[in-house]
DNA sequence: CTGTTTCGTTTCGGTACCGTATCATTCAAA
DNA sequence: TTTGAATGATACGGTACCGAAACGAAACAG
């Protein structure tokens, strides 16, 4: 059965969404490392950071820099393209699929708690 | 599996929310002014920065930063208390409201495809 | 080879944020 | 009236981010 959302109910969604990230001390990503790690985590690969810079339109040092924090935390790795050494692939990581899990068990537990 | 079909669509709802915010050139918020945005929008009021920083589970300057900034944006608005002066009560704003609203209209919009 | 284009990265100046600690103002109780 | 507590703002050192520009490496075209 589809969710109809209300207004209300839908801020509270995304406000108990933030709550969790925020009282947590899970690696607190900006919205735009966020949607740089979903699509990487939702899209089929390859991405490259052009690709992923042209998906989300940012600039190139944008996708670079998010790369670089959450690289750092584990949540993705880069690789050199053997077969064309310009590009950078980038590829997921465990550690990475598994806070995109809780991300997605967040919102499913949190859009469960909303009265219908 | 369905779980993972529900996880899915739960991402693909937050990675909406994520890329609306990012690719408009609208005041793009950190997950904690958001928190903090919503807390004040859909709470009853009084809101002062005492309370919303127990409420959130964050330090004092972290809200007051964030007034600072969402008031520098119109977002929220700061006043001080006639009855005791040694609050500050936090107040919406017609800007803010609309923000909200969009914000929420974004969720209501992904949202239909969102099983619980 | 010698440009030229395409990558991703780095640099630059500037802004915003963090947590801790401290501040001035205000109120309230001794 | 003086002392203490409470509130919000600010200083500090550090980190991360931004857009624009320049950069080196690699591929490509002539």
């Amino acid at each position: 059965m589809p969710l109809h959302l209300r207004a209300g109910q839908a801020l509270e969604l995304l406000r108990s969404i933030a709550l969790a990230e925020v009282r947590d001390d899970a690696p607190d990503l900006s919205l735009r490392q966020m949607a740089i790690l979903l699509t990487i985590y939702l899209d089929p690969p390859p991405h490259t950071v052009r690709g992923l810079a042209a998906k989300l339109n940012v600039t190139k040092p944008v996708v670079t820099r998010a790369l670089d924090t959450m690289g750092a935390k584990k949540l993705v790795s880069r690789h050199r393209d053997e077969r064309d050494r310009r590009n950078v692939l980038v590829k997921r990581t465990l550690e990475g699929a598994l806070y995109v899990e809780r991300l997605g068990d967040v919102v499913i537990a949190r859009g469960g708690e909303l009265p219908l």
